[in-house]
DNA sequence: ACTGGCACTCGCTACAGTCGAGTGCCAGGA
DNA sequence: TCCTGGCACTCGACTGTAGCGAGTGCCAGT
């Protein structure tokens, strides 16, 4: 495959004037604009290679050319320099991220913070709880038959269940069940818990068991197996810039998409030790987003990670920008949830 | 004002038809679709009155009539019937709330439900605080110099705070505050609270005062003052249907209101003892929803409203049905939240 | 291996013409 | 007085045609 210096050049010419025009760009515009040191008509050959190699295709037969998924996926990979944070933006950073009050209020920030940075739809994922530690479990009587479980977990989430009761339960057992639970279950990791939380049931006194078997079926099914994600989400409304023009005249399937927590967590969620993701338009897995691209990665205190965050935009969009933002903002909140 | 029975009847077939077809609406067309027993030369002259009283315009010289924003309004206080859910609607909604788990459940379930069955974006607002009364504060250690405050409503709502101590304190002492703001504010609303906030600084034991005081301050700040509403919104693709017709072209302005949570509570928070609300179009004191009607009503157990909930849609929408629907549904959870 | 030149394609815009839905008005009739 | 049928008129939507121009592919020449 001849894909010459030159050629990969043209290819990043393209996008790069692509991403920043938003029109199919031709042979003479591109000379023009970069120092290319050839004619047209040798960009056009370079071209007729491209689109053959299919990284470039023409809209219609008397368009400029425009970048297909693959050759913005070439572009990412080989050909994009990364772009250094502008100061201000660093500062904006900071000064969005201090001052946050407890992790609700920093996921809140941080969404927004990157909606606006990247003027693109960002999505931040709660720390997820399987990968959290067990700091406090609280145990407030409702009525006599009802509990409300509160669990307190070393990334800050706080999560609550009602629990409904078998039969009446005095005071003093509950504060037994709390104390167990608590001995047994602080400090453990959520997903190392199941084990933990079945032997629950034989430790408890014999009073105390149809409770604990309740209790600790709450536990399992709500905190452990449905593990519970929370997403936030923003700047829907920057879906419409480019007014329709991405994501081929229908803003319809994206925000069905976004509507659902799953596929949210699918795009975000899916947490390697790998540094970032970049997925472009066809190689999502989502049908409904295939016009669509996204970048994502994992953030969490030092080299920890707790869950995902990420931006969804037209495969039309400045990656290197958007990926220095979300490496940006991904360490940024990760140092916060350290000091905490 | 000469609006006789029949200009009536004529406004509201216009109103129907266009609702239903979304297209202008001819007089030809009106006397064939329903049964008015005059010929379209009468109707028209009926239009060209309800033109001139502002109730419809053409949309351009050679076309039918479309309702405006006041006819919408005629439409809706004296024309539109009560249109009684349909059994598939209220089985659908019984099916869709019952076996929800706790406040967090209801109120997604909720939104859901709402945005299905009118086809509309819908809007839940959590029950306010301002309305709830305090069920129980639990105080958690979380360092010595670190608590985090958590509040249960009887409305069955959970908020956490951090609270930064200005000094380590003992767990003795941790337990003593938690004994005082409990006894004191159990069973208050959170409205009237301030005062006995402020005075508990006063009766608490020496030792206790400095955390006292900020933990009051924390309790002011957070839980009252800024109070802290949260809301739940959902079917922002259904924004997408009838293309772009509705909303004047641009969906940007409407996403935008629809992300800022202020805008929102404005839309279905401003609960007033009345039943229900319509606002159309200019009647939205928003200027980014000067293109959208909003239905709202207040919910609550019983009598009493803890918050709002509401849909948002095109001025054209299907008014009868959507108010039948909301009303419907508050109602529900209304009775859902009685149980508990 | 690159370049200038040239023929060709084809979307876009402007313009003219036709069609038809819908109107407003008026004279005549119940 | 109110309704109706008839008629002239308006104007957007659609169609067809023509010219423009951006952009290409190809080829012969250096």
């Amino acid at each position: 495959m001849g894909l010459d210096d030159r050629k990969l050049a043209v290819l990043r010419a393209i996008v790069e004037d692509y991403v920043a025009t938003q029109e199919p760009v031709g042979s003479r515009a591109l000379v023009e604009r970069h120092q290319l040191g050839v004619s047209p008509a040798t960009v056009r050959n370079d071209m007729a290679v491209l689109e053959e190699e299919g990284y470039i295709r023409q809209p219609h037969t008397s368009a400029g050319r425009v970048p297909t998924d693959r050759g913005y996926r070439l572009f990412v990979d080989r050909l994009s320099r990364v772009k250094p944070l502008s100061p201000a933006e660093r500062r904006a950073i900071e000064r969005f991220l201090v001052g946050a009050l407890d992790l609700d209020d920093v996921v809140h920030r941080t969404v927004r913070l990157l909606a606006q940075l990247t003027r693109q739809v960002a999505v931040v994922q709660y720390p997820s709880l399987a990968r959290s530690s067990v700091r406090h479990l609280e145990l407030v009587p409702i009525s006599t038959t009802r509990l409300m479980l509160v669990m307190i977990a070393d990334t800050g989430r706080v999560e609550q269940r009602l629990v409904e009761l078998p039969a009446p339960i005095p005071a003093e057992d509950v504060t037994d069940l709390r104390r167990l639970v608590n001995e047994k279950l602080v400090g453990t990791r959520l997903s190392d818990t199941p084990p933990l939380v079945e032997a629950l049931v034989d430790e408890a006194a014999p009073q105390l068991r149809p409770a604990m078997t309740t209790l600790s079926t709450v536990l399992l099914e709500t905190l452990v197996e449905r593990h519970e994600e929370r997403i936030a989400l923003a700047g829907t409304a920057n879906l419409t810039r480019g007014g329709l023009l991405d994501f081929q005249g229908s803003l319809r399937p994206i925000l069905e998409a976004l509507e659902e927590e799953v596929v949210l967590l699918k795009l975000i969620g899916e947490v390697e030790p790998s540094t970032l993701r970049v997925r472009i338009g066809d190689e999502n897995e989502i049908d409904n987003l295939r016009a669509a691209s996204v970048v994502s990665t994992g953030y969490g205190p030092g080299a920890t990670i707790v869950g995902g965050l990420g931006v969804l935009g037209p495969t039309r969009m400045d990656y290197p920008g958007t990926i220095a933002t979300v490496r940006a903002v991904a360490r940024y909140v990760g140092e916060l949830l350290a000091q905490n």
